[in-house]
DNA sequence: GCCACTTTGGACCGCGTAGTCCAATCACGG
DNA sequence: CCGTGATTGGACTACGCGGTCCAAAGTGGC
C-alpha cells in the first residue's frame, strides 16, 4: 500500500468513483462488493489490495470522495460571495443542485450506513461542513461586517441541511427554497448589532 | 392476522416497543431478529406471525410507533400554540428532546435503512411532517393572522429538520437552536404582507 | 534477462441471519 | 369437555456476502 504505482493508484481511483456512482444509485446497503467488482472490472483480490480493511474502508473512502464533490459542485460561487448578486447565484446552484439530485443524497446515506461508530466518519463530516460553514461565513462578512459570521453561517447551513432532509423525506424541493431564500433575505434586511 | 385476542395484540405491541428499544439503542442495522426475540421473550414463529412479511414488515411498524413518538413529545406545546410563551415553550420541549437523544435519530436511521423504494414508509414520513407543519401553521395563524402561515411553518420544520440532521452528523445541538430560534423571532418582527 | 515487487484473477470458505416448518399448548364458544 | 383456531417453541434450512488465499501475470530497475 506505501507504494502505489500510477497504474495501482487509478485503478484504485476507478474502484472508488464506480463505487461511488453505484452506491449514489442504489444506496450503500444494496451494494455488493461483487456489484463493485463487477461495474469496475477488477477482482476481488483488487478490492481488497487497495482497501485493505474491507468494506468499510472502501465505503470511507467514497464518502471523503463524496464530500469533496459537494463542496466542489458550488464552486466557484462558494468562494467568492462578495456580492449579493454572487449570493443569488450561489443559492441558485444550491437548489440546482439538490433538486437534480432529488432523493438521492449520497453522502447521508453513507454516513447513515457507516455509523456514527467509526470517528474517521465522523472527521469526515464534521470537516465538510466547517470549509463550508467556514466559507458561508467569510461571504457574510464581505456583505454585512456587522452581523455574527459564524451565526449566520450556521443558520444558513442548518437551513440547507434541513432543505435537503425534507426533500429526501418527502421528495419536496420547496422546504429548501423557502429556507435559504429566507435565511438570505433575513441577512440582507438584517438589523442585527 | 385479521383475528387477534387482546393476547395476541399485546404480543405484538411488546415486539414492536422491544424492538423500537433496541434499535434506537444500536441501530437497525445492528438489531437482528434474533436480538428482538430475546429482548421480548418471544419466539421465531411469534415474529413471523405477527409480521407475516418479515423484518421490513417489522421495521415499518417501528417506523410507524416512532413517528408516533416524535409527536407526543411535543404535546400538549404543539397542540396549543396560541400565544408567545407557549411557542417559547414549545421550542424549549423540542430542543431538550433532541439536546437528550444527541445523535440517535431513531427515524432517520430507520428511513435510511428501509429505504425510499418502499412506499408504505414514505406514507408514515409524509404523514407525520404534514401533521406536524399542520400544526404549527395553526399555531402562526394565531399569533400572526396576516403571516403566510404554510410558508412559515415550511420554513419552521426546515429549521428543525436541518438542525437534527446537523446534530446527528456533528453533535452539535447549536444548529438546533440557532434555527429555530431565528426562525421564531423572525416570525414574531415578521412585518410580511 | 533476471529478480523483486506490485498487480491481477478467481475459486473457496465461513458466518451471520432472515425465513421455514411442524408440533405443542392455550383460549374459548358451544 | 370437546374442537377449532390463535398462539407459542425452537430446531433447521438457505444463502447472500464479506473476507481469505494462492498462484499467475505484469512491471521496472540494474
Amino acid at each position: 500500500m506505501r507504494a502505489l504505482t500510477p497504474k495501482g493508484a487509478a485503478t484504485r481511483q476507478r474502484i472508488v468513483e464506480g463505487a461511488a456512482l453505484l452506491i449514489r444509485e442504489h444506496g450503500p446497503a444494496n451494494v455488493g462488493l461483487d456489484d463493485i467488482r463487477a461495474a469496475t472490472t477488477t477482482s476481488k483480490s483488487q478490492l481488497f489490495h487497495y482497501f485493505p480493511d474491507g468494506k468499510s474502508d472502501m465505503l470511507l473512502a467514497v464518502a471523503a470522495h463524496e464530500a469533496e464533490r459537494v463542496l466542489d459542485d458550488q464552486q466557484p460561487y462558494l468562494s467568492d460571495l462578495t456580492s449579493w448578486d454572487q449570493w443569488e447565484a450561489w443559492r441558485d446552484r444550491v437548489i440546482a443542485r439538490y433538486a437534480a439530485q432529488r432523493r438521492k443524497c449520497p453522502l447521508s446515506a453513507l454516513t447513515a450506513q457507516l455509523g456514527l461508530a467509526n470517528p474517521a466518519v465522523g472527521d469526515i463530516i464534521t470537516g465538510m461542513y466547517a470549509r463550508w460553514q467556514g466559507a458561508i461565513a467569510a461571504g457574510v462578512r464581505a456583505v454585512r461586517p456587522d452581523a455574527d459570521a459564524e451565526r449566520v453561517a450556521a443558520q444558513i447551513i442548518g437551513a440547507i441541511a434541513g432543505g435537503a432532509t425534507m426533500l429526501v423525506a418527502t421528495d419536496d424541493i420547496r422546504y429548501l427554497e423557502i429556507g435559504l431564500t429566507e435565511a438570505i433575505d433575513n441577512l440582507k434586511s438584517s438589523i442585527r448589532d
